[in-house]
RNA sequence: CGCGGGGUGGAGCAGCUAGGUAGCUCGUUGGGCUCAUAACCCAAAGGUCGCAGGUUCAAAUCCUGCCCCCGCAA
């Protein structure tokens, strides 16, 4: 088939990697144009574009797609299908009919749940314990397209985002393939949109631990909030980044009555923190400001958090 | 030239402002204590103080240039 394909991070590139190793014919990629990004302010290409020009693909990142120009453009390839997998735009109604087979998205997650920019953080976050992803064809609506093709996978108790998405990006790139090469024999399904749920994009505020939520909740968005926006709090006058806990469960060594945020113990490899629920966050992984992501022990042999000391606030 | 923090034995840090014997908390090795221990006690090994140059009788500490890491902002 004659593809063009529409993406921007490190999670669309194994899709179009799969799309040319099928033997589709790439008619260009759209992706973001760079932007300056990183310290010092570089400008940096999209990792889908880094991948597009390995490949000696022609690459498109208009900055307006709403233009008359941006939907000539993308007429004039003469695709047979789009395939989207994350680019960051909303695409009009114009350009979804342009193709015989239309947009096809691949979604990181088991539609109707989980609509929208953040699937796999939020569906972490939630402690969810599967998830999946979903091939369908694009409509107006934000990911409410009839589903071609979906394929489910577990949540690992320890997986954390970023890992999740390596294997989603893997999924997606299967499941696209097979929804190429069965287009003409899937039948759309709708979506039940009464057990749609959203899950909007993070802002660097949805990172701020509450320390009054419970500890298994708190663990939980550790895993889910990462690489971005990331979970942190204050920890005397700086800010901490939390990369690894877990709910503590032995409670021995804790008093019995504590402040939510409270350190409770801070010895060896524990560093416990008191949370909502009468429950306990242990960390394992955490990094200070200006320093680098560290194991708690490393952590406490250099700079002296102490019992009934405050996280957050 | 976006703003800022940092590179010191294997790990995390102090020392730098007012140059002059390399310190702390761990880890490692050996010994001791103990029914036993990841606990406790004693001892030991281990450092080109990011790299290069400069100032000085003397530089981890002052000056210059470079490399690397991290936070903010995007």
């Amino acid at each position: 088939m004659k593809i063009v394909f529409m993406g921007t991070p490190l999670a669309a590139v194994p899709t179009l990697k799969r799309i040319i190793d099928d033997g589709h014919e790439v008619r260009g990629v759209w992706t973001q144009p760079d932007r300056p990004s990183g310290r010092g302010k570089r400008m940096t290409a999209s990792p889908v574009k880094e991948f597009a020009l390995e490949k000696g693909l022609e690459i498109f990142q208009p900055e307006k797609i709403r233009t008359r120009a941006s939907i000539d453009l993308f007429r004039s390839r003469d695709a047979d299908a789009a395939v989207v997998v994350a680019y960051g735009r909303i695409l009009s109604k114009s350009y979804l009919n342009v193709f015989r087979f239309g947009c096809i998205n691949v979604h990181f997650s088991l539609l109707p749940e989980y609509r929208g920019a953040a699937p796999v953080n939020w569906a972490i976050a939630n402690g969810e314990t599967k998830t999946g992803i979903s091939t369908m064809n694009m409509d107006t609506g934000l990911d409410t397209g009839d589903i071609l093709l979906q394929k489910e996978t577990a949540i690992g108790n320890e997986e954390n985002a970023i890992e999740l998405m390596d294997r989603l990006a893997e999924i997606g790139a299967d499941l696209l393939s097979e929804t190429l090469a069965n287009i003409d024999e899937i039948i759309p399904v709708k979506q039940d949109h009464q057990k749609a749920t959203l899950a909007p994009i993070l802002k660097k505020e949805d990172g701020e631990i509450d320390w009054s939520r419970s500890a298994k909740d708190i663990s939980n968005r550790i895993r889910g909030f990462q690489p971005f926006p990331r979970s942190f709090t204050n920890y005397d006058g700086q800010k901490v980044t939390i990369w690894k806990g877990f709910p503590v469960d032995d409670k021995e060594s804790i008093p019995r009555s504590f402040v939510s945020g409270e350190v409770l113990k801070a010895n060896g490899d524990d560093l416990f923190v008191g949370c909502g629920d009468n429950s306990v966050l242990g960390i394992d992984e955490l990094q200070l400001e200006g320093k680098r992501r560290m194991r708690t022990r490393d952590v406490l042999n250099g700079v002296k958090i102490t019992r009934s000391e405050f996280f957050g606030s």
